[in-house]
DNA sequence: TTCTAGGTAGAACGACCGTTACACTAGTCC
DNA sequence: GGACTAGTGTAACGGTCGTTCTACCTAGAA
């Protein structure tokens, strides 16, 4: 939250958020989106500087609702590893869009090495493996840090079954592979 | 192979094949695939008709040479189902790129719905699918689709544990999970 | 020889897009 | 009132890219 979260800065994340995910970064143009977001172009040029630090903060901001969303998961769950998949549920079934994960779709769209928002995406995963192995640990398991690789792992799966619509339920496979890591 | 393989098709697919795949479909231009093939533009757009379709050929072709990898590992192998994973590897580690998947690269970059590489991904993954039931029915499985649909969301998750680098060792991870998922 | 198929080279078009600049407006604070 | 801040609206630039067109070339078949 470094900069001041005007009315205007908070429109143009919201319409980033929904068109960049919905129609994909490359395809959405900054007109469609200052449009969207009822702004006027030089007020985003203003906010944030152009395209590249846009798209870095639309995903910043959804790593940050995303983690939210899971410690809200964890803090309900009987089984706190398998919360990962009780927060993906609940976001796939609220939100209509079917274009499975932001980040992962990023790193593919964005094809320079250099690109800001690809430290963010890097950023994402790395704190989801961190986490799960935390929790893992805290847990007792002995091997924490392969179990949560391979949460992790069944996480990514899920995802890409979800965008590529290849397999009738991804959820209960998807807890049904986790619980059979995570029994003991 | 309804078209005559001419050397200029040819050397157009292979160029289209090694940029899509590297730099993306969306940020190659068919310039930079004409100019690699050494070949000339109005050649390329009387043999593909479009960028549309050369995108199309390009992931038909990959699809026919993942058949025929996987196909190969499937007669060598010990346990069948577990040579997607093998295939998998040696294609890994026998190219240099690191984009993951081309059919889902596609599947992210291409963002029309109606696009027609679109069917092509589709039909990539579903015999992924058909295939793999295939063979756990071959094998005696009392519930082929099922053990099928875990072992291809585990093969999604390698894929993308590989784009996003996330995991050390995806490979050993995937069999150890696709091992456990198929013992009896 | 003539016809034809496949390939070449280069230019041009139209559209889109990221970015910048300029002139203008309205509220706020000293 | 004056200065500052945030926002508006429009126009233009420069570049990229998919696509089309025209003219030309060459080898082999009829």
């Amino acid at each position: 939250m470094a900069k001041p979260a005007t009315p205007a800065r908070e429109r143009l994340l919201a319409a980033a958020d929904e068109l960049f995910y919905a129609r994909g970064i490359n395809a959405t143009g900054i007109d469609a989106i200052v449009e969207r977001a009822g702004v006027a172009l030089a007020t985003c040029y203003k906010h944030f500087g152009g395209k590249d630090k846009l798209v870095t903060a639309y995903l910043s901001q959804r790593d940050e609702q995303w983690r939210a969303d899971w410690e809200a998961a964890i803090a309900d769950a009987d089984e706190p590893l398998l919360a990962l998949f009780d927060a993906l549920e609940r976001w796939w079934t609220t939100t209509g869009h079917r274009r499975g994960c932001a980040h992962v779709d990023a790193a593919v769209e964005l094809t320079d090495p250099d690109h800001p928002a690809l430290a963010v995406v890097a950023e994402h995963k790395r704190h989801l493996l961190h986490r799960l192995t935390e929790i893992a640990a805290a847990e007792g398991f002995s091997a924490p840090g392969e179990i949560a690789a391979d949460l992790l792992l069944i996480y990514e799966g899920t995802l890409s079954a979800l965008l590529l619509n290849i397999t009738p339920d991804p959820f209960t496979q998807a807890r049904r592979l986790a619980a059979a890591r995570t029994s003991r």
